[in-house]
DNA sequence: CGTAGGGCCGTACCCAAGTACGGAGTCAAC
DNA sequence: GTTGACTCCGTACTTGGGTACGGCCCTACG
């Protein structure tokens, strides 16, 4: 019996992960994904990790990283030497909280400015810059 | 005398501002920036405000934002009519809570794969793609 | 005054991240 | 066993976000 955990067609796997067909094959082009095998012949099947994989990607998009960078998060679980995975991660961290402390500094001002709107007319000059002005 | 808040030129401010003088152009066409008067000529000055914006785009890219979602987001300041202002800044204030989750998802997962690096081989198959896997 | 180092402007080019397309193969269902 | 939906693969096109270039203009400095 086909095992439910690959029995995607890419066609399914993409509608699965709400991407392009193409944006599969692309990805797999780029190494962001392996070409699985052909249990039944000419055609490849996916399972609920190359879906978990794709949206995966598009979320670490979201955030700002590239594919390049995602690329390289996800090498941290698949094969990469460890130390050099430890460092990575390093890395990645770093990058990550610098981006979590800009985007709290954003949060705030919008709540701010949805707070205070039309309260305040013509104080400040622009918050929104300023919250990120700050390094 | 010349007011030091509007005394640079696009090389000085691009450089300020650690951006090729083409990126301030290009901005300019996209209308992320005005382009200001020329007080001594045909050549057009710039100040901190200018600055502070070009650095506050560069910023909200490296969060993630289009520099169509940016334009938005300067709006919000500028002269926006403040109900539609007010809305907006709600939409992003949401867009960037999410943002934040996912954040901080992935500042946990690396964490934990600095900690426990080495230490559990072969247990989860993917804790990073699971971290953001949960919506 | 003349000249060098910018600025101004338009157009062309570049890279990342897809998207579209077309021909050939496959496969399941009727 | 043919048909229709889908896959495979290669190549070409598109869009966003810039960069590069070249000709002309200006203006500050010696």
């Amino acid at each position: 019996m086909p095992n439910p955990l690959s029995s995607l067609t890419i066609g399914a796997l993409a509608a699965a992960a709400a991407v392009n067909v193409e944006t599969i094959r692309y990805y797999q082009r780029k190494r962001l994904m392996t070409e699985p095998k052909r249990p039944y012949g000419q055609v490849r099947r996916y399972g609920d990790a190359d879906v978990a994989r794709v949206k995966f990607v598009k979320s670490a998009q979201r955030l700002g990283f590239s594919l390049e960078e995602i690329a390289g998060l996800l090498a941290l679980d698949d094969g990469t030497h460890c130390d050099e995975a430890r460092v990575m991660a390093e890395h990645k961290l770093d990058n990550v909280r610098l981006k979590l402390r800009d985007l709290q500094r954003m949060e705030a001002v919008l709540k701010r400015l949805v707070a205070d709107c039309c309260s305040s007319r013509g104080t400040i000059s622009c918050p929104l810059i300023a919250a990120l002005r700050t390094r």
